[in-house]
DNA sequence: ATTATCTATAGATCTATAGATAATGC
DNA sequence: ATTATCTATAGATCTATAGATAATGC
């Protein structure tokens, strides 16, 4: 694959380096991490590839991050909460917000775009492998998808309501995983449809 | 993490090499990278390692597969059947066969067996990444679970029954996944829990 | 003087191959 | 003679570090 993301940072490598300019890259490396490592798994890009894309040389990564780990913890935390946010504009749109809110997340669109979709489904597996901070980042985000559903699903208790919530997240994350994992386009989206179509039956 | 896995050869080193031995090596790399590969991903072993534990030198991989990604290719073929073996067991077994499976693929010992537990779960992100016979592989064993949870799912048409068990198949993924990326067990068992009996007030 | 980055490289992988060894199978 | 395996190693990574460079910031 041709590497077609050039460098991003705005000023020349002639100039300087200030603390301001540290904390700018600091992030940039992270966005980009953030992004890559949803598209690659989280073992699948190298530290090189890495500072390349965010304009920098791979020597001078451990001046922003301790190790690797740090830079992947970071990250994940970056990809979990745009997720988040993205999910969050949904809920807050339209009239009946839990049936947008089920189609954008089992629509085409999101399955095909990995490097900033939803990185509880993404990145499950990888984290699991994680170390616990990375872990926890992840817990915290599944308790926020649950009491965002959870508010947006009429049950006649609150308990019912968190039960519906989980079997809404879960149906989500499993149907957009095998969506993407299938080799046959016509069964992936028998797949994003009738999970999304059953879902809204269920939830109704 | 210590290996305790000792070398499972029968015969001794200083025995000959025959065409028999070499099917039963062959067929003994592939269980063990379909066991090795889904504890620690597609990428997370390397052919020394699970030569080791088959009680052969890495060396001698190239007589068996041309890469490292024909390995991959076999090993989760052979983790698909296995886990397809598994579920029919399951479902052909008790009176309320729907109501087992859902319990026995959502229970805590399924979760924390990644070794030899369902691969459609474990591998999806990997397979997404995978060449086009692997993922081939993947999507027949989709359509094979559709098939299978159609058959014990009440609905008034062929088309319902279908549908629903997409709901299902995700519903169980996307538990399982999120049951084993979260860090907290009380929130782990809640998953599980709320997921299965969702799916058995929805489903029944 | 401090520090953010760069160049260069050490050290540890990992995939794949080459040539030696010791048995099978014609 | 053929071939399944072993020993040894080439070549390509990848993480992490050391020392040089060029700017900032006291």
């Amino acid at each position: 694959m041709m590497n077609i993301i050039h460098n991003v940072k705005a000023e020349s490598d002639a100039m300087g380096h200030s603390r301001k300019e540290k904390a700018g890259n600091h992030e940039r490396i992270v966005k980009i991490a953030a992004a890559r490592l949803r598209e690659a798994g989280l073992e699948g890009v190298g530290i090189a590839d890495l500072m390349k894309q965010a304009g920098l040389t791979h020597g001078g990564f451990y001046r922003h991050f301790s190790s690797r780990e740090e830079l992947v913890a970071e990250a994940v935390e970056q990809a979990l909460q745009q997720g988040a946010e993205a999910m969050r504009a949904l809920a807050n749109g339209k009239a009946s917000s839990l049936g947008s809110l089920l189609e954008a997340y089992l629509s085409p669109a999101h399955r095909d775009n990995l490097s900033s979709g939803c990185a509880v489904t993404t990145l499950a597996s990888d984290v699991a492998r994680c170390a616990d901070r990375t872990r926890l980042a992840y817990t915290a985000q599944v308790q926020r998808y649950v009491e965002l559903l959870g508010k947006l699903i009429a049950a006649p208790t609150r308990k019912g309501r968190r039960s519906r919530a989980i079997l809404a997240l879960s149906t989500l994350v499993g149907a957009l995983s095998m969506a993407r994992a299938v080799n046959d386009e016509k069964l992936s989206r028998e797949i994003l449809k009738s999970a999304a179509e059953e879902l809204k039956a269920h939830l109704a």
